[in-house]
RNA sequence: GUGAGCGUAGCUCAGUUGGUUAGAGUAUCAGGUUGUGGCCCUGAGGGUCAUGGGUUCAAUCCCCAUCGCUCACCCCA
């Protein structure tokens, strides 16, 4: 048997509801700040991602879908989404047309990681971007957004945790003074963080082992350092998710995963999805533009991870469903019936209703367990007596109540199930 | 890439200290009198017990390998 790939999965029918709610909610709320929706290639050519992301990255250096086409260049499946906006940015000269531009997406993303709860190779982000600003007040509007998603979906468990990482020149500056604070300890570090020392000693205190957390406990903190401009901006931002009530708390370990944050950094974590449990991170990006070529632009983003976000929801059964309903199944009493059973689904599918009819062949009896199944709030009987006498019976299944009508009045029928259907889903 | 656990019907799982026709619940289909659902009852179909090899008189059960899944590490959404 032919399975899907490892780390991608199918998204079955039974499932669709709860990601058509979370997509429309993402649509409404990013549309409610005047976010417009963006949709980029699923692929790029590979040196977008080594030049954006950072090839020291792991992304990068480990996690790529990176192949060659036929003409031979180098290929990436899109492994991340703000490398192609800000792609797409500089080519269709957004930042000429206007000084700022909000986008936000829906995507598929690829990376080869073993999968694991929380974690597959083809997932789906969404996510938003402001570019043209520095302004802290964007960077407290993409917070705001990214909460606002999540509460809307009535996810409890949530931890906001923000961070500021300065300028590059201040956060250099810092490396070194950790590093002069670390360098006697190094070797009573893991072998991760030894690695991280030389890498990325920024990501020393991402680690989970206990003795390095016990080694850089009393190690000076990044935000002690940072220039003066981020320490004011990062006030700012701090003020406005008061005002908006968006509860949060300082993280100052902090530090993210790609090259191109400057400034503000956030991420939202639940405690619900086990160990992979950032359900969105992001950040301000002001030099990422201009290292792609584009005029120097600031700005500013976050991704969400679907995938874990309908986990969260569906651990803390936080998304309440209504069941599906058909509005009408036809019956058909006699087997030579079919064809009109046939034409008056075609007619009343015009209308727009939700319509089913057997195509097997099935006794009365299957029909109606049939209808019953799909939650039909009427059956409609086309049947050899009363057809002689060019009659119809609408049964209402929650009542079990039956209603005669002439086969030329069609239109009476449907009025009443518009009714019916119209008094109990008023926004139907 | 590393580690641990798991792989029996569509799904959730029993089971055999190795012994002839492998079970349950659920789902599916049919029926419970001639043309009407939900509950209930009856019956049916559905499994090369992941795949390949080994040990054995005999393997779904023991051993090895492969593949797959799951969780964790790394890292990230």
């Amino acid at each position: 048997m032919i399975k899907s790939i490892t780390g991608t999965k199918d998204i079955l029918p039974a499932e669709i509801p709860y990601w058509q709610r979370l997509e429309s909610i993402v649509e409404k709320i990013f549309s409610s700040f005047n976010y417009k929706e963006i949709r980029t290639p699923v692929f790029e050519e590979t040196n977008l991602f080594v030049r954006s992301i950072g090839e020291e990255t792991d992304i990068v250096g480990k996690e790529m879908y990176t192949f060659n086409d036929k003409s031979n260049a180098s290929i990436t499946l899109k492994p991340e989404m703000t490398a192609s906006v800000a792609r797409a940015f500089i080519e269709h000269s957004f930042g000429k047309l206007q000084p700022l531009n909000k986008f936000y997406y829906i995507s598929p993303m690829f990376r080869q990681e073993r999968p694991q709860a929380g974690r597959q190779r083809q997932f789906h982000q969404f996510g938003g971007e402001a570019l043209g600003s520095a302004s802290p007040l964007l960077d407290a509007e993409i917070i705001i957004i990214a909460f606002r998603i999540l509460a809307s979906l009535n996810l409890k468990d949530l931890t906001v945790k923000i961070n500021s990482l300065g300028v590059p020149s201040s956060r250099e500056n810092y490396k070194n003074i950790l590093r002069n604070h670390l360098d006697g300890k190094k070797n009573q570090l893991s072998e991760d963080s030894r690695k991280r020392f030389d890498k990325n000693i920024l990501r020393i205190f991402d680690s989970k082992v206990e003795s390095d957390q016990e080694i850089i406990k009393d190690a000076p903190v990044l935000i002690d350092f940072i220039d003066e401009e981020s320490k004011k901006d990062f006030e700012l931002v701090k003020t406005l998710l008061k005002q908006s009530k968006v509860p949060f708390e300082v993280d100052t370990k902090l530090v993210r995963g790609l090259d191109y944050y400057t400034k503000t950094t956030f991420e939202i974590v639940s405690g619900k999805v086990g160990s992979q449990n950032a359900l969105c991170g992001g950040g301000r990006y002001d030099l990422l533009i201009e290292q792609l070529g584009g005029a120097p632009t600031p700005g500013v983003g976050f991704a969400a991870g679907m995938e874990r976000i309908l986990l969260a929801c569906q651990n803390e059964k936080s998304l309440n469903l209504p069941g599906e309903k058909i509005d009408l199944y036809i019956t058909r009493v006699d087997e030579d019936l079919t064809q009109k059973v046939f034409e008056l689904a075609v007619y009343f599918r015009q209308e727009s209703l939700i319509v089913e009819f057997d195509y097997l062949g099935r006794s009365v009896k299957a029909q109606m367990r049939e209808a019953n199944k799909l939650n039909a709030r009427f059956v409609l009987f086309v049947g050899g007596e009363e057809f002689k006498s060019k009659k119809l019976i609408l049964k209402i299944m929650a009542t079990g109540e039956q209603k005669e009508y002439p086969l030329e009045e069609l239109n009476e029928i449907k009025s009443f199930i518009y009714d019916e259907v119209y008094k109990s889903y008023p926004n139907y």
